[in-house]
RNA sequence: GGGGGCGUAGCUCAGUUUGGUUAGAGCACUCGACUGUCACUCGAGAGGUCGCGGGUUCGAGCCCCGUCGCUCCCGCCA
């Protein structure tokens, strides 16, 4: 139907007989000439109808046809006149002069533009959602679900040529009690039965592995009933790889060089393998487990410091056995009395009780607590003239999320972040567990199949708090792309780990036994990682909300605009399934 | 579950502070003019449940209460 498509006409067609299709983007009727910019994903190229080339039917079509409109046309590719060139199109240079049209997909007036109109905005977030085939038309969407189609073709060739198969495993699975909120499936034929929609494939690409299928990856579709965020849709698709034979480098160099590649598919230079850093060492110096490293402010203990002043709250927290910590920052000195008390908020908000300003000015130095410090403080801390210093005297727990907020607050305000600067880390040694802060249980921090470091085996018996993990983040500008583990392969070992996190055998054995069982029947070593392909091509597109690269989104409230879903359905199918709805205290629909 | 922002013509927005005649603009749409435009231009016209419900008032787009939708954040997301 079609001998071209409209991005791909240059100089080099001019003279041929030419038919396309697409949609019109944009018509200017000057009464005895007409142009139409016609548009497909490959672009937009110019129409031209005339008296001399097109007959009377042709015009007069053309005038009428209505934007968004689907039409057919034949026409010549002909060179437009010098001063008639367009260089801000990649068609520029020509015209298709159009000897006949058909409307074969007349559109009535669309429901907001979808030819960019230089001052609009975009139309509401709703109304893009609720006519997505109309948003879907717009040049940076198509953008973005191209680069998609990239990464994740980029994904398959890089893993099919190191051997990974691509295998499924079920939507259709198992209710899991651990993690996020289970979307449930009812069964009709086991009445109060339920499937739930897999959180990740997790244990499944275990069992591949206990199967022999040594290499596997799956563009993974995952579901988590939780709410929503700019960056959290309900359902979202991970780059799954697990691989058997392994250790943690063998996972994190291939898991380096994919994400290197896929970094080179959307054109942005990478080179893998990336920094490395320890869990303790990012906690110590960033606060945080994913730090960004485009720009410095670690942080460091000034305890010593702080222990030689008359600070009494200070010197109290420092007999508790807490640490003061905190950041220099260069021409910090220039913050305004409102802009540190921000910077105090910002802490605060992040759970601290305090935080300490001082100034290092050319006359010594500044803020509130200067007085009681030595001294010689200010060269103590390592504070240079026209440097601010910002500290938090707390336990770990406290200070290093307050100092991890503060780090970030403070880059963004004095623009330390550069646009043209990115930067990879893996982290490693993530540790076994974490203590609920309230009934002082353990809980897994990656999940309950990660293998314990070989190193801290006994702390298993002794201490299992400090025991650390084969677990791994990979880390870009702050965000975390994706995570994974080496797996527990020993069903005594994974038994073990279960009765620390407080799962007796029984549970054990309703919950998991399909994989301890498989564990049982020889199971190589092995491990994998998952990356979040959303979040990935919303980087990568520049994207800022996950809708914009997800062909299909849902709202922050779960719903499909388009669609319609979710939806009530009719009492004859919920009896079907055994079901009843419940009306809530406060009463819904 | 909690907090913030937004909701006025098909679209993007003014108007809401301080309640007062017939709610405006640009774009889109319809009609007309126009042979080199590319955000074409020019002229004319049509287009409104001011999200929805209730209240206060002589009078509500504007004030109050409730509610729905979209969005950002906290909680949550092994």
């Amino acid at each position: 139907m079609r001998t071209h498509t409209c991005g791909s006409l240059t100089l080099d067609h001019v003279g041929q007989q030419v038919r396309l299709g697409g949609w019109v983007h944009r018509s200017r009727d000057l009464g005895g000439l007409v142009f139409l910019d016609l548009r497909d994903r490959t672009g937009v190229v110019q129409l031209a109808f005339g008296p001399a080339w097109s007959d009377a039917n042709t015009l007069t079509a053309a005038a009428a046809v209505g934007v968004e409109s689907v039409i057919v046309i034949e026409g010549t590719v002909v060179a437009r006149a010098e001063q008639q060139r367009n260089a801000d199109m990649s068609t520029g240079d020509i015209d298709v002069q159009v000897t006949s049209v058909r409307v074969v997909g007349a559109a009535s007036t669309p429901a907001f533009p979808v030819a960019p109109a230089k001052g609009d905005k975009l139309p509401s977030e709703e109304l893009r959602l609720r006519h997505r085939y109309l948003d879907l038309r717009r040049a940076d969407l198509q953008r973005n679900l191209m680069l998609r189609h990239k990464l994740t073709q980029a994904t398959r060739r890089f893993l099919d040529s190191r051997g990974f198969l691509e295998l499924e495993t079920p939507i259709l699975t198992k209710p899991t009690p651990e993690g996020a909120r289970d979307y449930l499936v009812p069964s009709r034929v086991h009445p109060g039965e339920f499937y739930a929609l897999p959180q990740s494939p997790q244990i499944y690409k275990q069992l591949f592995m206990c199967a022999g299928y040594d290499r596997y990856f799956q563009i993974a579709r995952c579901f988590r009933d939780e709410d929503l965020r700019a960056d959290r849709q309900p359902e979202f698709t991970q780059i799954d790889i697990e691989a058997s034979f392994v250790g943690q480098e063998d996972i994190l160099s291939t898991a380096e060089a994919l994400i290197a590649e896929l970094w080179r598919t959307a054109g942005v230079p990478a080179e893998s393998p990336f920094p490395r850093m320890t869990y303790a060492h990012a906690m110590e110096h960033y606060g945080c487990d994913r730090p960004d490293l485009r720009y410095g402010l670690e942080l460091h203990d000034v305890t010593p410091v702080f222990a030689a002043s008359e600070l009494s709250f200070v010197q109290a927290a420092i007999a508790r056995g807490e640490r003061v910590r905190g950041l220099r920052v260069p021409g910090g000195a220039a913050l305004s009395r409102k802009q540190t008390d921000d910077l105090e908020i910002v802490a605060k908000g992040a759970g601290a009780s305090g935080l300490i300003v001082v100034k290092r000015t050319e006359t010594g130095l500044d803020g509130k607590v200067a007085k009681f410090l030595a001294a010689d403080a200010a060269d103590q801390l390592g504070l240079a003239v026209g440097e601010l210093g910002l500290y938090v005297a707390a336990p770990d727990h406290v200070a290093s999320p307050a100092l991890d907020r503060v780090r970030q607050t403070v880059a963004q305000r004095l623009e330390l972040i550069p646009s043209d600067v990115h930067a990879f880390v893996v982290v490693t040694d993530f540790p076994m567990f974490e203590k609920d802060p309230n009934t002082g249980a353990l809980g897994a921090v990656h999940h309950p199949f990660t293998a314990p470091h070989p190193e801290d085996l006994a702390l298993l018996d002794s201490a299992p708090e400090r025991a650390r993990a084969l677990a791994y983040d990979i880390v870009y500008d702050g965000l975390e792309l994706g995570g994974g583990s080496i797996r527990i392969s020993d069903s005594a070992l994974q038994a073990r780990i279960f009765s620390l996190l407080g799962i007796d055998d029984v549970t054990a054995q309703a919950r998991f036994g399909f994989l301890l069982e498989a564990l049982r029947a020889g199971a190589p070593p092995h491990g994998g990682i998952a990356f979040g392909l959303d979040r990935i091509t919303m980087l990568l597109a520049g994207a800022t909300s996950l809708r914009d690269v997800i062909a299909f989104p849902k709202t922050t409230a779960a719903r499909a605009l388009f669609e319609g879903a979710p939806s009530p359905v009719p009492a004859a199918d919920l009896l079907e399934l055994s079901l009843a709805v419940a009306s809530r205290s406060g009463g819904n629909a």
